[in-house]
DNA sequence: TTCGTAGAACGAACAGCGTTCGACAGGAGG
DNA sequence: CCTCCTGTCGAACGCTGTTCGTTCTACGAA
């Protein structure tokens, strides 16, 4: 998002046109400047700089900063489709729509944190999400009382782990020192006699990066289990 | 955490002792001020102020805020206790781990947040946690390979569940707005064509406080019974 | 065409944050 | 008694989100 062109010296007879700013400008901009820099470059200040403005402007597109998280998250997660519910299939596609959202959410670094410190998605671009993940599990045989809490522990388990992904990747600055923990921590599992932590010891050697991909998989395969489980009818 | 009363006068004679920092006292204070006013108050100035100096005294006993908080999810979490695993009765041991674990992040509004962030539970009451939770998992027949992503699926469901819950509670000043949204939504549904965002039309009177504690029981209901199904032994 | 006005744009200012740093002081050891 | 060393202190730095009074453009009415 680089500032436009000067305009060249023959139309600078023509006043600048007043009105340059808008709301849908101040999120892509912000998203930019998430997805190049990490979250913590994206401030009020940085974002009007961007533009070449003062801070103060972007309030009269935005209300908070908050709002633009949201309308961030919304910008972000708009581009997931949602399939049709197919009965037979409703166990596939759960996975795969778990999986496109996480990958959504872990793509751009700090939409993840975001969606995680939003509370309830009230924009529309979420909203539709969670309308196609409650038409899967409608279909699924699942009785009606648990299907809101299954989209919800489905919905939160998602937006989680694609939070803590996001925390092990780069521009974020907290990559390295994870990994140095990681080490630290083996080592330190290492010195301890063997009757403390021995269950830690154990699987140490099965921990390599935390939370990774193939973990959420598995939770995945363990949800839609369970739920099958718990479905009156299992296809 | 009041300030101690000061010297009776026939002890004015003993000078002050120096050393009144402690990195215990200092935990403490962040403690108290973060179940009394909320994540926002804990501030280097507030605990500072609550113990009478400077906000540059405290780190000569805490390297950064966050291990201040890494301290105070330490100092939390050591309260709960970790059963002696029994083979038998590895389902409700776990789930009963989870709901105790959850309690407490919940209990005190800020930890989970602070659990949220905290990339690597590095110290020790945290480690023990772990442990504790690894060693019923490793009784219950699940082959050893899966073992730590089903411990970190688990220990991730209830870090976010107990985070979102926590957004719900008081002192934060969320709340409030919390409730006005989710009415918000409610009305913006009905007020939809039938064929938009019909599922969650469907289910919206299913929705009345976001995440529940219930909806946190059926995902632990959920979890143990595909974990039952994954592993090779059915106790 | 001219004028009035609504409202966007602007940037300075405010209160607060985490953290750093140099100066100070008091107990311990020679 | 003097010296050192370490915990303490408060000012200061650079940053944050947000507010506010002013400026100025674009548009509708006369």
């Amino acid at each position: 998002m680089n500032a436009p062109l000067p305009p060249p010296p023959w139309r600078r007879a023509t006043r600048t046109p007043r009105r340059q700013l808008t709301t849908e400008t101040i999120v892509d901009t912000a998203l930019s400047v998430l997805s190049a820099e990490g979250p913590d470059a994206v401030t009020m200040r940085r974002i009007a700089h961007e533009l070449d403005t003062g801070p103060g402007s972007l309030y009269a597109h935005v209300q908070d900063k908050r709002e633009l998280h949201e309308l961030m998250l919304d910008a972000a997660m708009r581009v997931v489709e949602t399939p049709e519910p197919d009965p037979q299939n409703w166990r596939t596609q759960l996975k795969q729509l778990c999986l496109e959202q996480a990958r959504v959410l872990t793509e751009t670094p700090g939409i993840a944190q975001i969606a995680m410190e939003t509370l309830i998605p009230t924009t529309p671009g979420i909203l539709v999400a969670m309308d196609g993940m409650l038409g899967i599990l409608r279909c699924s045989g699942i009785p009606d009382d648990r299907i809101a809490a299954a989209g919800d522990m489905l919905a939160l388990h998602v937006t989680a782990y694609a939070y803590e992904a996001s925390l092990w990747q780069s521009p974020s600055g907290q990559s390295d020192e994870a990994h140095r923990r990681l080490g630290q921590i083996g080592d330190y599992l290492q010195s301890l006699p063997a009757d403390q932590l021995p269950n830690l010891k154990a699987m140490n050697h099965a921990m390599p990066h935390g939370t990774e991909p193939d973990h959420f998989e598995f939770a995945l395969d363990v949800f839609i289990a369970g739920l099958a489980a718990h479905a009156d009818v299992r296809p």
